[in-house]
DNA sequence: CGTTAACCGAGACGGTACGTCGCGTCTTACT
DNA sequence: AGTAAGACGCGACGTACCGTCTCGGTTAACG
């Protein structure tokens, strides 16, 4: 399910990995990154408050990164995808509960990882990437298909560009425009005019 | 007009901090930000490239970021505002342009710490921010409304909006979807839409 | 038995400190105070000679003085008492082996960095000083009681007293006449008038 | 008078350099090396504490070390060479004086610096020290010789190895014996057995 | 009696070393 | 074989001083 692990160890002799060690030292990562950010964070840390040896942190993960990742993975937002009346509302209702669920210091600890980790061009992130985005892209494109008719919406576009478009809106606004006054105002503009420019 | 500097001298007295100390500390900054990389970036490293003591950077900046964020600001992308003939056309040229500037390590480095700089909310980044994205956005909302009559945009929409909507999606594809294979006709398509999301 | 250490570790969990590390930097404590002085001597260096981490250093000792004081214990010079014939003779076998062993570099920065570490009052170099000094005093002093009778001495004066000249002006010589030219003669010279003193 | 200062103006054109900064100097220096021992005393700190810029001093000493001597030259010990009705008195009043004014910080501080460098062999203190500590061991050695038939002291002894004797075992009181008990006691019987060594 | 050369304070400069922190590895005894 | 503890070599941190070098400003003697 996660590949940022190390290996498994090869045979299942001696004494079992602890599954307790494993949840503390990712609870104290998500904390501490939380509380100093990922920038003060060390390793020497997370094994201190998870009251841990750093053996076992190093025998689960390679690095810092690998294990802020993996610690991040729990929390990744879900795509509330439930099906409103109008395309404007099923995409509102999808991109207001995406946004509050990232709109907080985790949530945005998390988008800039994401960023960091893609310009260092490491294949931990791009894979992290494609798995989170492709799907959210898809559910999105998916969406916007299921209305085509019922809204008049045009076949000649890119469907899957729209759901760029509107992910690459929400993404910003987090990004660079948080803490922001109207929101609700904006996310709903913005999904308006995307709807609009999809439409004859 | 910068204000990452350390105050300034207080009075004129002693020896002036030289010029050419502080050039040479922003272009080593610049070079060792290409060739290694920000997470391998050491003020030692800067220090020993520049030909210049550790004590001359910490005279001028409190932090290796406070120091990035003003060598950066030499690299700041131009909009290409030229007016082509139609609103498509003048909108694909800037975006294009400014995607060219972009879309090589410094300028991913430089994205890249300003959304780190900015999830740690440190003020700094904030006015960096502000001071290169809002003009942006001004220039851009400029030119759809230059354009609106002729084209025949609807009065009702927020302008600024779509500029919003333009700049998180190059943003968007920068940060995440670079290397692009099909960039040109990425570029037009989003634009396509969000100029028809603006009729009627 | 060596109080300038670090407090030993409070349990013995965790690797335990390696001796040969300890030695190492011991070794080359020593070897570098003879080449370079201690003025010019760094933590630094030592570190990089004895192929040692700093921490390794700081882990043991608190600082350059307590390291130095430690690394010259292990040259502390013997005392030759070897009985001969006459008082005479035996006080100048002693003086002339004690000046030998710290007439050279290091016996002479020996007695430098006691008294500099003693003009600071620390209590290190007070313990170290009375462990190294005292028992000189009384084995001088017993010396001189052996033959106390044998040589016709006085009872009425202090022999601590002698063995306090002798020590003195042993040291006085060391620290402010060498090299000295007829450093045989001055010693004996000295050591008669002593013993000449005593008489009556 | 001193030849510690670095040469005088080749010239006497230009402002002539200030006493009263050449007294802040010193006496800044004696202080400190009061408060905070030799050690831990800067140039930086001197320059701050006289008011007076770095360079101020530079062009007067070359280093601290010839900076400290020559502070340390006003407070050299005054001998005290009133005879007395005896050699016993006068060279107890002799050793008492000295003793008095050396028994305090600032003497062990000038003691320790002395055998500091001259244990580092640099010609300053060599010349420091001969220019005090012979004229010392001639005035003791001529008292000796006042007193020489009067007290009925052989002529076959060394005089001057009785003054050494004497110095040696001051100095060795001060530098490792300090704070002494029965300082007056030591004093007097030290000097009862080297002059009582001197007999017949 | 104005020129001018050396002085003065302040403080920037390239360095060296400081003592600390965290890295990722290793070595203990214990489980 | 896993675990907590912690030592290990290493590299960078940010600071303190070193001795040198500008700055603007000042003080006398010389011309």
């Amino acid at each position: 399910m996660n590949s940022n692990h190390k290996k498994d160890s090869s045979t299942n002799r001696g004494r079992p990995r602890s599954e307790a060690v494993h949840r503390n030292i990712l609870d104290a990562t998500l904390i501490l990154l939380t509380e100093v950010g990922i920038e003060k964070l060390s390793i020497e840390m997370i094994a201190q408050y998870a009251g841990v040896g750093k053996t076992s942190i190093y025998r689960r993960w390679t690095n810092k990164e690998a294990l802020v990742v993996d610690a991040l993975e729990q929390i990744k937002p879900e795509l509330n995808t439930s099906y409103q009346d109008t395309l404007q509302e099923t995409l509102y209702e999808l991109a207001e509960s995406f946004f509050g669920q990232m709109d907080n210091p985790l949530g945005r600890q998390m988008l800039s990882v994401l960023v960091s980790t893609l310009s260092g061009s490491s294949q931990i992130s791009e894979a992290f990437w494609e798995k989170h985005s492709l799907p959210k892209t898809k559910e999105i494109s998916s969406i916007i298909d299921y209305f085509r008719q019922e809204e008049g919406l045009s076949d000649r576009v890119d469907i899957d560009l729209a759901s760029d478009l509107l992910i690459g809106y929400v993404t910003y606004l987090l990004l660079f425009k948080t803490p922001s006054r109207d929101l609700d105002t904006s996310l709903k503009s913005g999904i308006e005019l995307i709807i609009n420019g999809l439409k004859k």
